[in-house]
Order: C-alpha cells, then sequence, then structure tokens
RNA sequence: GGUGGGGUGGCCGAGUGGCUAAUGGCAGCAGACUGUAAAUCUGCCGGGCUACGCCCUACGAAGGUUCGAAUCCUUCCCCCACCA
C-alpha cells in the first residue's frame, strides 16, 4: 500500500514510483492543492486530464467547513468529492504560520479564532490526526509549527523543537487510529459504483522544519528520524519568506541524510524553477498554491518566463500563452481572448489560465521524470532554466 | 410658455467660501502572490517641468462679489420632471 520505488537518479535527482491506497504517483510529481475538497475553479475531470496523480485538502479547512463529520458521514474525502485518485491532507500546520494573526500557540496544541464565525477552534497533534483520519486521506501530515523565513536561530529552534514533540503525538495517535482500522470493516468505494471495499490505511509523514538554519534542519532530521521508520519525509518551512538560496542550501544540506529508498515532499514550493531547482536537489514531490491563485489572478507561467494576462500588450494577441504547452487552454484560446475574459470578469478566464498553471507544473515533473530516465536531467534542467529565465516577460 | 430640479476630471458620483488638482466607485495602466482568510491585494491615474517642489489648465459659458469661489450673485446655453 506504502511502496517507493526508486527507478534512477542522476546526481540527486530521482525517478521512482510511490504507491498508495487510491493509485499510482510517478515522481518527480507535482501535486495541485485543493485546500476546501476542491482544486479551485477546476472540474476533477480536468485535474484529472492534466495529468494530476494526486491532490491535496486541508485539515483545518475542511474541519470548519463543512467539517470532518459532514465528510466522514458522507464517506469521506474521496467519496466526497469523487476525487478518485491518491490524496494528501495538510495537518492545519501551515495555518499556524499564514493565519498568524489569528492564533495562539501553547505546547498542547494551536487556537485558532475561526475567520467565517469567530468561533474559537483548538488543533492539537492529536485533533489534526483525527481529522485526517475522518477525511480518510491516503497520507496524512504531521502537525507541526512552522515559524517565517526570517526566524531567529531561537525562535526556529523553538518551532523545530516543538515539531518534534508533537510528532511523537502525532504518531502515537495515529498508530492508536490504526489499530482501529486494521479489523479492515467494509465500506463503499469512493467512488461510483460504490464497490464495496476495504478502508485504506493512511500514512503518516513527519516534516522537517528549523528555518532557515542548517544545524537545525539537521537537527529535526535526525530526531524525525530517530522517531521512524516512515514511509515518506517531508521538509515544510521553506518558501516562507527566506532567499532562494538559502532554501536551495537547506536542501543540499538534508539531501545527503534523507532516507535514499523514501520519497521527499518539499511543501509549499513552487514556482516552475523551484520545481526545477528543487528536483536537482532530490525533492520527489510537490505542491503550492500558486497554480490556481496565480491563475486566478491572470498570471500564467510559460515555457518563456511569465505572463501577465491583462496587459494591454495581448489585446489582439493571437498566440497561445504558451505554444509548447500542451494543455487545453493553449490547444484553443488565444492569449486576446483570455485577456478578454479577464477584463469583463467573466470565470472563465480565471479557470482556464489555472488549468493551464496546473498543468505547466504537472509537465515538468512528467519532462523532468523523463529526463532523469533518460540520464539527461542535467543537460534538461539547464536548458529549461536558461529559457525560461531568458526573458522575464513572454 | 410656467414651476421645480440639475449641469464636477473617460463614466457614475461626493463636495456648497479657504485644509480642493478636487472624497468614493467604475474603467484604464502597472505590480505582488509559494503546505489558499485571496476571482485578492498594492501603486499610478488633468498636463508640463532644469520634479520630494514649481508652473499651466480645470468643476456648462461669460461676467461679478471676495484677500480667496466648484461652492455666493447676474446673464446666457443645455438637460430632466411636472403643469400649460
Amino acid at each position: 500500500m506504502f511502496e517507493f520505488t526508486l527507478h534512477a537518479s542522476e546526481g540527486a535527482a530521482r525517478a521512482g514510483t510511490l504507491r498508495l491506497p487510491h493509485g499510482e504517483v510517478l515522481t518527480p510529481a507535482f501535486m495541485p492543492v485543493g485546500t476546501y475538497g476542491t482544486v479551485r475553479g477546476l472540474h476533477p475531470e480536468e485535474v484529472e486530464q492534466a495529468g494530476a496523480q494526486i491532490i491535496l485538502g486541508n485539515t483545518y479547512h475542511l474541519h470548519l467547513r463543512p467539517g470532518e463529520a459532514v465528510i466522514g458521514a458522507m464517506g469521506g474525502l474521496h467519496r466526497f468529492t469523487s476525487w478518485r485518485r491518491p490524496m494528501l491532507t495538510d495537518s492545519g500546520g501551515f495555518q499556524v504560520f499564514s493565519l498568524a494573526g489569528l492564533r495562539k500557540i501553547g505546547e498542547d496544541g494551536v487556537e485558532f479564532t475561526s475567520h467565517i464565525d469567530g468561533s474559537v477552534r483548538t488543533l492539537t497533534p492529536e485533533s489534526s490526526m483525527d481529522i485526517q483520519h475522518a477525511l480518510g486521506s491516503d497520507i496524512a501530515m504531521a502537525f507541526d509549527h512552522v515559524v517565517p523565513g526570517q526566524a531567529s536561530w531561537e525562535l526556529a529552534e523553538e518551532g523545530m523543537e516543538r515539531t518534534l514533540r508533537w510528532l511523537d503525538r502525532c504518531k502515537a495517535r495515529h498508530d492508536a487510529l490504526a489499530v482501529g482500522r486494521d479489523g479492515g470493516k467494509a465500506v463503499d468505494d469512493p467512488v461510483p459504483p460504490f464497490r464495496p471495499t476495504t478502508i485504506p490505511r493512511q500514512t503518516l509523514w513527519p516534516i522537517i522544519q528549523g528555518g532557515s538554519h542548517d544545524d537545525l534542519r539537521m537537527r529535526s532530521l535526525e530526531g524525525t528520524l530517530e522517531r521512524g521508520p516512515w514511509t515518506g519525509t517531508a521538509i515544510g518551512g521553506l518558501s516562507v519568506g527566506e532567499p532562494k538560496p538559502v532554501m536551495h542550501r537547506v536542501l543540499e544540506a538534508l539531501a545527503e541524510t534523507l532516507p535514499r529508498d523514501r520519497p521527499r515532499y518539499l511543501m509549499g514550493v513552487g514556482f516552475p524553477e523551484d520545481l526545477v531547482e528543487g528536483i536537482a536537489r532530490g525533492v520527489d514531490l510537490f505542491d503550492c498554491v500558486a497554480a490556481t491563485r496565480n491563475g486566478r489572478h491572470g498570471s500564467a507561467w510559460t515555457s518563456a518566463g511569465r505572463v501577465n494576462i491583462r496587459k494591454a500588450a495581448h489585446r489582439t494577441d493571437e498566440r497561445p500563452l504558451d505554444a509548447e504547452c500542451d494543455c487545453a487552454t493553449c490547444a484553443r484560446f488565444s492569449r486576446a481572448y483570455l485577456r478578454h475574459l479577464f477584463v469583463v470578469g467573466d470565470i472563465l478566464g480565471l479557470r482556464l489560465i489555472s488549468l493551464h498553471n496546473v498543468r505547466f507544473l504537472l509537465r515538468i515533473g512528467e519532462l523532468a521524470r523523463a529526463a532523469i530516465l533518460a540520464r539527461s536531467f542535467d543537460r534538461w534542467s539547464r536548458e529549461w532554466l536558461r529559457r525560461y529565465h531568458a526573458k522575464e516577460e513572454a
């Protein structure tokens, strides 16, 4: 159920296959983010056809709405959303960072003031595990404490040590829940025609913290591995305000010690260039909201850099966003039309660019994998980065 | 013809003597966005300049009152409503 096979590597870059209860994930891979149980604006069919093998959901946001009780009653997140492939749920740890103004951290857990109705919600390592269990994701993430990229050594150490202590509690709760599941009680298949099946086991991945400080990162990794074994390892707390060279340095520092036979997931990253740079440093899995958020805001990635579709320059631009792209948007629509959709504020524009961006990142995973398998990743990645950076605006 | 209301920067629309080159919104132009409080947010938005300040031109038109007017007065032009 949780196998990872490494097929090839070139330098630090790796190509593998991850087997999960709901299917396989060929790596390196980008995982589109569906915080609220939907990859914003996109039909699951479109997400699938774009090549997504696994998507994310979010513990905190799904806990607020509709609540894990509703999702549990609806047969789990897969069945509720009709997404049939693997899913990973984030623990709510990132909201400790992103909702900094609305929460209070204690050793037991985090108190959030709901941005929806002002009610106070407490998330602890245990409740995060319980919620993710009810959601029924293939991969549950440990509840961690993310600090800003500029955080001092002291603050980063505090977050890192707390993440380790919380990891113990996550593991204990996760193990206890797994015992309950091992009876293999029959439930409906998550998608029509709802054949009876066995509740798939969920696996738990730990998260490395330590901010921008290499020594803390290594301590975090060592402390995490001591608590293993794990079926995968995540690196969190990057792309949260630190300079890119720092992220690269941290990845390089961790690469040697990370288990070679387990997938590595760089959380919340990234932009196209971050995927290529990350793969080059041994990362197998990525996720990022930028594809859909920037898409909704009219910003598209292309093989020749970024395109802001709202710009007047595209008023009569007959070209697709990216002539080399094989997405459904580029196959059919001109920049002029996409710009028009943004100008008039039609939802189709947001959808089409989101779809393009999602496909763009998924394709980077596919191309990188093919290059690694062909032992040409080094050449491919250097050429890719050169072209991407050649023109800032296509 | 009469009575009443009104004409403000591309559009809508505040402002009724100085702090007004003129609140807002829209449109326009540009930027940001990395485990989603985001179809959001930020900046610019009369013209010119040897610009953190100066000079033009501006609130229907012309004239007037005043140290000072988009704001008050006079005349004219135009729009709307109702009555003839």
